[in-house]
DNA sequence: CCGGGGGTCGGCCGATCGGTTGATGCGGGG
DNA sequence: CCCCGCATCAACCGATCGGCCGACCCCCGG
């Protein structure tokens, strides 16, 4: 894990990061280089209002931590962001407002460093920085409880038909018409949909949809 | 609209604006409080992560405008604080990432003198800010354009009675342990559920539930 | 080679839903 | 004073849903 055997006790070397800042929100993105800008040992090298932008410039840069928001407007989201990112050996800190499960867990698997509320206090999102830098990874007291109790009882796991089935049944329609969208019979929609009530804890379709649309399981 | 005669052209006498920041995430907030700081005519008189503080310091420091972001956590939503706040004469402008009808709408009932989403570039903010101080009123594009549509195709105006069953709706309940929850009879929950569904443009309960979530109608 | 998970079907049946029509009482605005 | 919106209830009926049984296929991994 060290590359390079450091003299004798000489904790940080380099205690000089450099970051990219990607928010799709220009405000809040200005406001944090702003921020950012006032911590002498945080370098911000490029900002990013778009996933498609943050994954060319963090290849271009190689920043040694990318600040990352899940919530990116249109085109690729926080999350393939993430990934695309991360699987070139750039850290990812990921900076958000939602600390719900589907997120949290979406965002860990794609590889993510760290997952920081933006509620939490400025100084722990320093803090956080270098500790990603060093690959360290920093959770918010709440992100921690949420990881915690997902690993005691897993979140329901759907399949993709599965999903499929929910995201028609969003829309309010029948069994009859799910199957015709999506070229099955009704017996096979019943299945899934028996399925699916089973995984989330439901017995009518309204609930499912209310779980769905709470736990954020369809786009 | 003139109270005192203003001397031949001088078009802003007091270019400087006292304003209050309110948001409940921290790092947000001292975002904003640093990209604030860099404009030399706008002063940072106050911040508050809660719309009890907000409310507070409105009346204590009385600004000249409240930047306010309507997401804030527990307590008194970022609605209410504008009420109360726009009530005691301060300007209040919302600065949020939502661009929900629903959550426009209810703000601008609040007495809210603009709506910037935090997508919006800085510059925009400040001129915002000045506008606002002036009692002029500046929104953001899509912003304007749903109330444009609002104006157009007024919402969906669900009664009290109506939401409480979308409420129980919503938990997934059948009509008869909705019945029970609002101790009413089962015919009347039929009735009311034969509304909501046309004024929804549904015809299921699962489609309403999703309008529902979608137009954020249920807290 | 066999097991199991995922996807696909069919049939059955009781319970529920959605639509309709009609009726009552109550409150506010013209 | 009368009308209208809102809430309440009733009875009816066809369509749909939800749960249950069993069945087949494909693919992957032990």
């Amino acid at each position: 894990m060290t590359p390079a055997p450091a003299p004798a006790y000489v904790p940080a070397p380099p205690p000089h990061v450099r970051i990219l800042v990607c928010d799709d929100h220009t405000v809040v993105r200005a406001g944090l280089l702003a921020l950012l800008g006032s911590a002498p040992d945080i370098e911000v090298v490029g900002e990013a209002g778009t996933g498609e932008e943050a994954v060319a410039l963090a290849a271009k840069l190689t920043p040694d931590v990318a600040l990352m928001d899940l919530q990116l407007g249109p085109g690729i989201d926080g999350v393939e962001a993430t990934r695309r990112i991360s699987a070139t050996g750039v850290r990812v800190l990921v900076l958000t407002t939602y600390d719900t499960d589907a997120d949290i867990t979406r965002a860990i698997e794609a590889g993510a460093t760290g997952y920081l509320l933006k509620a939490e206090r400025p100084e722990e999102l320093f803090a956080a920085i270098h500790a990603a830098a060093q690959g360290r990874t920093t959770l918010s007291p709440p992100v921690a409880s949420r990881v915690m109790a997902q690993m005691r009882s897993p979140r329901p796991t759907l399949t993709d038909r599965e999903r499929d089935i929910l995201g028609q049944l969003a829309h309010g329609l029948g069994n009859r018409e799910i199957a015709r969208a999506l070229f099955i019979s009704e017996a096979t929609v019943k299945t899934h949909l028996g399925r699916i009530y089973d995984k989330l804890g439901v017995d009518t379709r309204a609930g499912a949809v209310a779980v769905a649309k709470e736990q954020r399981l369809l786009p």
